[in-house]
DNA sequence: ATGAAAGCGCTAACAT
DNA sequence: ATGTTAGCGCTTTCAT
C-alpha cells in the first residue's frame, strides 16, 4: 500500500511550494532549470502521477471521450473502435465505451449519464432503433451543450454535426459496373440491414445504376431473420437465374454463400458474390468472400482526429464537415478473375 | 449552450445552503420531506447532474474500471466485454477500454496511465507477450496499491489475485470422451494459440485423457501462421487417417473445416470437428461448427461482479478466489448425432 | 524564481 | 432541520 504522492508531498520533501512544483513539472519558463531537474527527479523516483479527477475539476476537461456503439461483437465496429482507441491513446485520451445494443433508450441514457463533465465529447454510431424512430433529440442535447459530437457510419442526415462516412451510394454503383463487365445481367441485392441508413444508401446506389442499364435486372432478398432469409434466398436462387449477389452486410453475404453451397451452385463460376465489410468471417469463408473494404480502422482514426480538432479549436467557428472515405473492392474467391 | 447547474446554483435559487441541497438529493434523513421534494423538483427541472470529477476527488472513488483486452476484433473478448459493460452500467459504473494488442509494453503503459486515481480497478486478460515473457511485475504494482484487480481467461498462475476462468482442462478431457463414444480413434489437436495458457490447459486435458485410453491416438497441428497451418493440416489429413479434430480456437477450427472441404473430406461423416469458442464465424460456417460454448457474456458479468465485491468490501479481509465456469458442448453440424 | 491564495464542485463533520 | 466550514489535488493569478 504505497501511498500515491501528491504535489503537496513532493513540495514538502523539496521544501518548495506546491505551485512551484506544479509549474516545474509543466516545464514552465518561470522556474529555474535546477529546480525543474530536482522536482522531476523526485517525481519520477516517487512515481508521481497527477490526479486525474483534480485536474479535470480544475481544467474543465476530462481528456475522455464516450464512444457509443450499437454492438461490439461485430468486426466493423470492433475495427473502428481499434482505430479510435489507438489514436486516442496516442493523444493521451481515454475512451469509455457504451454499448447501446441497438436500443434508443440505452443510447439516450448513456448520453445523459455522461453529459455532466464526465467526458469532453461523444463519438456515436446511431442504434437501429434510433434510425427507425428517427428520433434524435438526445443528439441535439449534446450539440446544445459545450460537448463535442462526431457521428460515423450510421449517421442522421438532418443533424448538423460532424460526420465520417464511407461512399456507400457511390460504391454500390461501382459494384454494378464491376459485375456488368464480368458479363452478369441478373443481379440480386441481399440485406439484413435494410432498416439502416447505410443499407439504404448502398441499395440506392445500386438501384440507380441498374435503372440506367436497360440490360440489367435486379432482385431483392431483404430480411433480417436468418431462417426466413435463407428461405427467400433459396427461392430466388432456384427460380430466377441470378448471376450475382451483392450482399449489403456480412451476415447476408455469408448466408448467401452457404445457400449456394447447399444448392450445389458453383461459386464464383455460376454465381458471383460480393459482400460489404471486410470481416474475419469473410476472410475465413470458403471460398474467401470478395468484399467491399471500408477501411474501418482508418475510419476510426479519422473520427477521433475530427473530434480532437473540435476540442482543440474551441473558440474558432467550426465548419461542420462531412468526411467521406473511399471504399475499395477486395477481389477474392467469390468473384471471377 | 445552457450552462450546467451546480449545487451552488440550485442552493441559491432555493435559498438553501449547498450542503442541504446535497443531502436532500441523497435522501438524507436529516432533511425534511418538504425540502427534499422542492430540491429534487428543481434539480430535475434544471437537469442537474452531479459533476463526476468533483465527486471522484472528494469521495476517492471514480466508479470506473479499466478493462485491458488483448484484442477487440474477437468474438470471445467482445462477448465478455458486453457482459462486463452490461453489469457495470447496471451498477452505474463506467468502463474505460484499453487494447493491449497482445503487447506487454502497451499493457504496462495502460496500467501505469490509469494507476493515478483515474479508475478504481482493473479487469485484465493477459496479452500473449505477457504470457510468453511470464513477466507480471505490472500486475503486482496494482496489487500493491489500493486498486482492485480481477483477471479472466488469460490469467497468470503464480499471481495471487482473483481470477475468473473456464474449465479448460476438464472440458478437453470431456471432448475426448465424447469423440471416443462416437467411435473415433485417431484424434488431432489443432491450435493457433499454443503460446497461451488457455491453449496449453485445453491441450493438457486432452492429452492426459488420451494417455489413459490405449486405443486412442493423438496428432498435433500447432501453428499460428494461416498458410503454414493449412499446409500442416493438409499433410495430417492426407497421410494420417484422422477421425476427428479438436480445434483449440476458432481460427484453427474454421481453417480445419475449410481444408476438409478442399480435400473433399465429408464433414461430419468422415471427419468430425469440434472447436473452442462459440463465435459468429462458427455459427455461420457451413456446416455449422460444433463448439465448446464458454458462456463468454456470463463470464464477463461474473468478472465484473467479482471486482464490484472487492470494491464494496474494502476493509474486510478478502479471500482470493479462483472462479471456474463450466463450459458446454454445443452439438451442431460438424459432429454426428 | 518562488510562493500565497483562491477556487473548480462536491461531501461530511461539526455547529446551530 | 439547516448551515458553516474545511478540504479532496490541482492550476493559475497575482504578489514578492
Amino acid at each position: 500500500m504505497n501511498q500515491k504522492p501528491t504535489l503537496k508531498v513532493l513540495a514538502e520533501k523539496l521544501q518548495l511550494s506546491t505551485s512551484t512544483v506544479s509549474k516545474a513539472l509543466k516545464d514552465s519558463a518561470e522556474i529555474s532549470i535546477d529546480t525543474k531537474t530536482r522536482v522531476k527527479e523526485l517525481a519520477k523516483l516517487m512515481g508521481y502521477r497527477p490526479n486525474t479527477a483534480a485536474a479535470s475539476l480544475r481544467n474543465r476537461e476530462t481528456r475522455t471521450i464516450a464512444v457509443v456503439l450499437p454492438e461490439i461483437v461485430n468486426d466493423f465496429f470492433g475495427q473502428v473502435l481499434m482505430g479510435i482507441e489507438e489514436e486516442a491513446s496516442q493523444h493521451n485520451y481515454k475512451i469509455v465505451i457504451c454499448i447501446s445494443n441497438e436500443s434508443y433508450i440505452k443510447e439516450r441514457d448513456y448520453i445523459e449519464m455522461f453529459s455532466n463533465g464526465a467526458v469532453d465529447g461523444f463519438i456515436i454510431a446511431a442504434s437501429m432503433e434510433t434510425q427507425e424512430l428517427n428520433q434524435y433529440e438526445h443528439y441535439n442535447d449534446i450539440l446544445n451543450s459545450d460537448l463535442k459530437l462526431v457521428m460515423f457510419d450510421r449517421v442522421i442526415d438532418d443533424l448538423d454535426c460532424d460526420k465520417i462516412i464511407v461512399d456507400d451510394a457511390a460504391s454500390g454503383s461501382r459494384l454494378v459496373d464491376f459485375l456488368k463487365k464480368k458479363g452478369d445481367r441478373n443481379l440480386c441485392v441481399a440485406s439484413t440491414i435494410s432498416k439502416l441508413s447505410v443499407g439504404q444508401l448502398r441499395e440506392k446506389g445500386i438501384r440507380l445504376k441498374v435503372d440506367n442499364c436497360p440490360d440489367l435486372k435486379l432482385e431483392y432478398v431483404l430480411e433480417d431473420e436468418d431462417d426466413i432469409f435463407m428461405k427467400k434466398m433459396e427461392e430466388t436462387l432456384t427460380s430466377k437465374k441470378t448471376d450475382a449477389i451483392i450482399a449489403l452486410d456480412q451476415r447476408s453475404g455469408i448466408m448467401a454463400l452457404n445457400k449456394a453451397k447447399e444448392l450445389d451452385i458453383k461459386v464464383p463460376e455460376q454465381l458471383q458474390i460480393i459482400c460489404y465489410s471486410n470481416s474475419t468471417m469473410a476472410k475465413y469463408s470458403y471460398p474467401q468472400l470478395t468484399v467491399v473494404d471500408q477501411h474501418s480502422k482508418e475510419l476510426g482514426k479519422k473520427t477521433f482526429t475530427r473530434i480532437l480538432n473540435l476540442m482543440k479549436n474551441k473558440d474558432e467557428v467550426q465548419v461542420t464537415r462531412i468526411h467521406t472515405l473511399k471504399t475499395t473492392l477486395l477481389e477474392r474467391g467469390t468473384t471471377r478473375k
